[in-house]
DNA sequence: CTGAAAGCGCTTACAG
DNA sequence: CTGAAAGCGCTTACAG
């Protein structure tokens, strides 16, 4: 009824016992006998009493908050559609826990490294999630250096002292090369994502790793930052140079839309005349004609499975990595048999 | 070099004064004369101090950061770009102004104010942005009642006591609507979004106001939830009814692609057969082919102002509402006369 | 099992 | 213009 929102000391007084035995029965203590506690906190409840989070932060140095901070270029940031996924999996953990998630997007790394020093420095978030891993990633020995937990989102090249939940893509690209392989490709390009990255290297290795298993040339590879723009341009220098291919393997699916849309510019027939593998199945590349083949991760899940690795790893010094389910190639009507092996058996089978 | 943060007790004592004054010295206060403050200020520096934020929020009931809550449902929170670009916007006030975004994604309207709840009884921020604003929208009252500074993207259907930043679209469909009628076309369809939300309707008005004004059928209009697959959905009643569209004005970029997609499916020429407009401007609707018309904005920009917006209300009380420069259009390939009136002197203008 | 008290690191009247 | 002290609302040894 009071204007004031009730504190500790109106608790503990209207239960008729001390502040600190308020504060243990709010947080499992031992040491408060169960009817007392019980009665405790059934005078919190009825009393509304919401236990304030700054003080709680100031004797307990915990903010009760996680960061994620998203280091993207302004071209790229809209196009893919991989963060809010993972943000929406981290909140219906953090949610159902009392945690809050603190975000910021930064343009260029001594932005990102800057902003964990101050969410460190001020104490902002209790740890955080460290995506989009490059080789030699600095952020490795700063989390390090400032004692702040972290988990990682991928397989880090180094050794670090952080848990991370990796998806495995390598066997999603392979499936993928293989798909085409079978189809009666044999002349198979691959738009790469950002090499510094881990997960773009990764991908064009497993690329070239797969051709060569089958005997082909890997060699067609055109590296990018990820972005539409790029994608396109990466395609159009494919369909350009001397040895031009039938298929092309894209390491994100707005590339993918991008090189779709290069070779209908042509008059080329997807995917008569060219195949196409975009990644990571997004909404829209259903929706595009003709719908995308590509390779689907859970995002979501890996957010939910994060944030748990990362208040895991807050809470007791500790969490062992994840691996999740691989990502599953999903056949859709942008691959066929090349139009001059059409009638070539492998397209039979 | 103590491995201790410093505190504002050891700032006082290296500097020979109360801590008191070095609070004051922080934050500008009057009654420090200046060569003290600079001394202070020296001193501190030197030291490496920063004040703690848990302190500074206990003492002054601010957090020092902002909440956005968005709330979509799972299959829609990928597609749309506009949130990554937004909050690239709000990113860039808030980091040179030492705030932080906390950032919710919630899957329901329920979900949505028990989030602005905790948000406000947890003093986690100290105001928030409300976006996808609805008509008669429970959120105008609830932060009203909690107290919470607020700011609101668009114009809020009843008067509300929080100022808004505003983006006006409805000249951007207008223009859209009398570009494709100056090609020559009559029958002319909308996808509109979800009239629930205020941008939904609002867009859906003016493209029946633009039909009016032109002396055309303006009904043609189906309702989505702005998702991908209603789009794609909303297409095909469109092309099945007994009047098809030869052009259609989307309520978004994602469900124009889709509509585009849906058209090629069915072996309809775009622009020949069917010309498509979109509304953003999205990176990628560059890039399909044909390269879309579309309506753009500027979310980045949207982002900035408003978090000026809201930091300018929390610190003030008040803040005058803004309204950024229009939606424009933006003419691409997707846009073309109708087949049979490819020879009407209108597509000559 | 319970209580009284100090402490977390700031801010802010109040007195000089 | 400056200092000493109380207060913000919790947590946590410490003593019983």
């Amino acid at each position: 009824m009071s204007a004031r929102k009730p504190t500790i000391a109106d608790v503990a007084s209207a239960a008729g016992v001390s502040k600190g035995l308020v504060s243990f029965a709010l947080n499992d203590k031992p040491g408060v006998a169960a009817d007392t506690r019980n009665r405790i906190l059934a005078v919190a409840d009825d009393l509304g009493w919401r236990p304030s989070l700054s003080a709680r932060s100031l004797s307990t140095r915990t903010s009760f908050a996680l960061g994620l901070v998203i280091r993207r270029e302004a071209e790229v940031i809209g196009a893919d559609p991989f963060f809010p996924s993972f943000i929406a999996g981290v909140e219906s953990v953090l949610s159902e826990r009392g945690r809050a998630l603190v975000l910021s997007v930064v343009p260029d790394g001594a932005a990102e490294l800057a902003t964990y020093r101050t969410l460190a420095g001020d104490n902002r978030v209790d740890g955080v999630f460290l995506t989009d891993l490059r080789h030699s990633d600095q952020r490795f020995a700063l989390v390090e250096e400032l004692g702040l937990p972290a988990v990682a989102l991928g397989h880090p090249a180094s050794n670090v002292k952080f848990p991370f939940v990796e998806l495995d893509d390598t066997s999603g690209i392979q499936a993928a090369v293989e798909h085409l392989i079978s189809l009666g490709h044999t002349r198979i390009g691959h738009v790469a994502g950002d090499p510094e990255m881990i997960h773009g290297g990764r991908r064009r290795e497993s690329f070239a790793d797969a051709m060569r298993a089958a005997g082909l040339d890997g060699s067609l590879v055109i590296e990018t930052d990820f972005s539409v723009s790029q994608g396109a341009d990466a395609t159009r220098r494919l369909l350009d140079g001397p040895h031009a291919p039938t298929a092309i393997v894209y390491a994100n699916d707005p590339m993918a839309i991008a090189g779709l849309g290069v070779a209908q510019q042509r008059g080329l027939s997807v995917p008569g005349d060219l195949s196409i593998t975009g990644f990571d199945g997004t909404d829209i590349s259903a929706y595009v004609f003709p719908a995308l083949t590509s390779i689907t991760s859970d995002p979501v899940e890996w957010g939910r499975v994060a944030a748990r690795t990362l208040l895991d790893q807050i809470a007791t010094g500790v969490a062992s990595n994840v691996a999740l389910p691989p990502a599953q190639l999903l056949v859709r009507a942008s691959t066929a048999p090349p139009r001059h092996h059409a009638e070539h058996p492998s397209a039979l089978r």
